[in-house]
DNA sequence: GTCTATGCAAATAGTTTGCACTTTT
DNA sequence: AAAAGTGCAAACTATTTGCATAGAC
C-alpha cells in the first residue's frame, strides 16, 4: 500500500463511521505514516506542535490514535515503562518485540513457529483467539557488550 | 517449598537487605501466600482491611508488593485492564498466560517449544534473555459459547 | 443547519512519595 | 539510640472526559 491509497482507505473508513476528516486528523496521519518508529502519544504531540499549521491539541493526538488503532491502521505495544507505544501496521507484517532494558531499544521479531504453538495451546485450552502479545525482555548486544566490560557482581541489578 | 520455609526466606530476604520484619509485613506475605489466584494491589488491600488487628495502610500494601518482587516471592502480570496484577511463585512454575477479554478469566499454561524457540531468537537477535511475557488474549471456552448463541454481526466488538 | 470535532482544563485511576511519627533491631 | 517502616494525604503520570465553541458535511 502506498501512501495515496493508505490515505484513502483512511478516508474510507471515515465515512463508513460517519466521521468527519479535518486538518487535525488528515494532519496526524500523514505524520504517522510518515515515521517506521515506535512513539508515544506525547512523542507525537511534541511532533504536530513543531509542525507549521493548524494547532493539535494533546487531547486530539490521543483521540486519533485510538481511533486509528480501531480502524486497525496502528497497533500499540506496552513495553512496561507505563507509557503505550504507537506503530503503524501498513506495510509492517504482524511481529512481536525485543525490549531492551537497559537502553529502551526495541526490536522486531517474526516466528512462525511460535506462532502456530500458540494457536496450538489456545486450541487446547478452548480459547478463541483474537491476539497475542510477546515481549522478550533483555539486555541488546550492544548494552550487553557495554556490560561485559564492567567487572562482575557489582550492580547488576 | 512448605509454608514455614517460604516464611524462612523472606525473612533471611529481609535480613540480607537490612530490612525490617514488621507485623504489617509478616502479615501481608501470609495473605499473599495464602492464595494461588492473581489479584490486584487494591483487591489485596481489601483483605487486609477485612482482616483482625493490626491495619494495614494502602501505602504499605503497594510497598510490600514491591519487595515481594524484588526479592523474586511474587511476579506481576498486566492483562492490560490498566491494573498490576500479583501472583506468587513459589510452587508454581514459570508460565504464560490466556486472558479472556470478554470476562477478565485467566488462566496459565507452559509450553517448552515457544520457551525454546523464544531463547532462539533471542540469541539470533544477540539479546541475552531477562525474562519474557506471553499473553494470548481471546474469548474463553465459556466467553465463546454464550456468544455463539447470539445473533451474529450484532455488537461483537 | 445539523452533528461531530476540537481545545481547554479538570477529572480520573493506579501508583508513588514527602513527612512526622512509630517500631524494630 | 539508630535506622527503617508506617500511615496519611498530597503528588504524579498517562490518559480520558465534560463542556462551550468551531468546523465539516
Amino acid at each position: 500500500m502506498n501512501q495515496a491509497k493508505i490515505q484513502h482507505a483512511f478516508e474510507e473508513f471515515l465515512k463508513t463511521r460517519a466521521l468527519k476528516l479535518t486538518p487535525q486528523r488528515r494532519r496526524i496521519f500523514a505524520r504517522v505514516f510518515a515515521t517506521h518508529e515506535h512513539f508515544s502519544a506525547e512523542t507525537l504531540y511534541g511532533w504536530m506542535r513543531a509542525e507549521e499549521g493548524s494547532r493539535v491539541s494533546r487531547a486530539t493526538v490521543y483521540r486519533t490514535l485510538s481511533l486509528l488503532v480501531e480502524g486497525n491502521f496502528m497497533e500499540t505495544l506496552d513495553p512496561g515503562t507505563g507509557e503505550l507505544l504507537y506503530e503503524h501496521v501498513l506495510g509492517h507484517r504482524h511481529h512481536d518485540h525485543l525490549v531492551c532494558t537497559a537502553c529502551g531499544r526495541i526490536e522486531e521479531f517474526t516466528d512462525e513457529r511460535i506462532e502456530a504453538f500458540q494457536r496450538e495451546v489456545a486450541l487446547r485450552k478452548g480459547f478463541t483467539l483474537q491476539y497475542h502479545n510477546l515481549r522478550l525482555f533483555g539486555s541488546c548486544a550492544s548494552c550487553t557488550r557495554k556490560r561485559a566490560r564492567r567487572p562482575l557482581g557489582k550492580a547488576n541489578a
